[in-house]
DNA sequence: TGAAATACTATGGTCTAACAATTGACATAT
DNA sequence: ATATGTCAATTGTTAGACCATAGTATTTCA
């Protein structure tokens, strides 16, 4: 396993007639060490080599099995730290442990993606019109009753939040979509749901789209979602889910239409001015 | 802008006499300068300052400007790379630039969540179910004559591969999807789909599946969906892709069933002798 | 005896300094 | 013109030192 590392970058040079024969090769890249010994460590966590909870060697140990300075190692560190796969502490006994990614970290993933790809609201909404009717067809199947006293706690919540307190509103109802994805016991749908929830919720709070109109409507869905749940009526769960999103959607389209035209106006008026 | 970074870290151990009034506050955590300076500039980069295709300031400008070590600095970076916010290159005028993360690199992070909790394929085929009716609704709907020329170029090499070459058809499949999903113009649905699809074919290919049945069955499938895309009728693409990938998850459910039967046949045997 | 203070020490966190490797632009030679 | 060589700025990488952290072990003292 020691396998010395080393020399991947460094034993180019001594290359010193140039070849004679020009093969077929494509522009060659040589990997920096960070890189490769990342890509090891992860190849052993995932292949179970190091189980989660399990201690990597200190990145001293590292150091002197690889062969590589500790900056290195220490960079192939921070690249596993971002991916989730471990989690490294400070201090005597402290080291690398193997872990696992959490949903959190899943969700910033997608978070920056759709930021930086600049992903539309209306691209939001579709995945979630993709994800929310199998989450609650799921989660009619599969629920607890754990599962179902969490959401009915939750709704409680969300019922008197939505008379006066609007942000408290948006809060829970991250819970809510957060606690019915855990219901579907489905660790990937899940973790989506999660990641959009948590995004609408920053779009939504900016962008205000939180009306009495609106607020009623979600809690309105969200009982008959809940009812069919708790009766494990996976199709009828499904069902609603569809209905209530797509009228959440048709809602969403007029409040996008109407601020265009607000901006329209605004146009049009400073064009006389 | 400079605002150095430095005694983050370093400014706590002059805490002499201990201090005399013990407020309620919680066990702080001091952050590593790495993933502060990491936090600040995705942060600039997410809010514009630096748009993709922009330098970053070179890593020494960064010491200098932050007055924080060079070590950090690269960590820093490698997070960012690790993120996909930037891409390094070295040599003179290389450096780090802004990038935008790309659909492979989600498909990364999603696959290592998937391992790493170690995600059933009964829980990939469900998320499946979920996104692909969507999908096909859309591309219905939003599809160019350019999409539906792709699609239609790698159904026909699909069907040509259903006959003999088991691999390749595989593998076709995988595209068949991924253009499905592009033609979509949905760029989240896109990323998820693909991640998916590449994470069931990495499970197919080595538990078999893929009987001439099933590849039968695809074909199949894919010809009835890609017509009512042709058509661009969105509810007839919805409703076909989730018949059939109705079909699908009930096929499977089969052969694990059977599956799970040899396996008690071989524990059946084993115990008598 | 027991609890609180103290010392110990292996580990990560950080900085400095130096050199190697890379790579594009430019100059030169053929 | 085309090949070749030179240059310089930038990342890649190592080495060494020291600081900060946090469990453990020891000592102290009531």
């Amino acid at each position: 396993m020691p396998t010395v590392l080393r020399t991947t970058r460094r034993a180019s040079p001594p290359t010193p007639p140039a070849p004679a024969l020009l093969g077929m090769l494509g522009s060659i890249s040589v990997p920096k060490s960070c890189d490769v010994l990342a890509e090891r460590l992860q190849q052993q966590i995932l292949s179970g080599d190091y189980a989660p909870g399990a201690a990597l060697p200190t990145e001293r140990d590292l150091v002197s099995t690889t062969g590589l300075g500790r900056g290195s190692v220490r960079e192939a560190l921070r690249i596993l730290e971002a991916q989730g796969l471990v989690r490294t502490r400070a201090g005597r006994y402290g080291g690398s442990v193997v872990a696992r990614p959490t949903d959190a970290l899943l969700a910033t993933h997608i978070s920056l993606f759709a930021k930086g790809n600049s992903v539309s609201l209306r691209a939001l909404v579709e995945a979630r019109q993709a994800l929310e009717p199998m989450v609650a067809y799921l989660a009619a199947r599969n629920r607890t009753a754990e599962d179902l006293a969490t959401l009915k706690a939750i709704s409680k919540r969300i019922d008197q939040a939505a008379v006066d307190d609007v942000p408290l509103f948006l809060q829970e109802n991250v819970h809510w979509h957060s606690a019915l994805a855990a219901a579907s016991h489905n660790d990937l749908l899940r973790a989506f749901t999660a990641s959009i929830s948590a995004q609408m919720f920053e779009a939504s709070r900016l962008d205000k789209f939180a009306s009495p109109d609106v607020r009623g409507l979600v809690t309105h869905a969200h009982r008959r979602i809940l009812q069919a749940i708790e009766a494990q009526d996976a199709e009828l769960a499904r069902s609603r889910a569809e209905r209530d999103l797509q009228a959440y959607a048709l809602l969403l389209d007029a409040a996008v239409r109407d601020a265009l035209k607000v901006s329209a106006k605004f146009a049009a008026r400073k064009r006389k001015t």
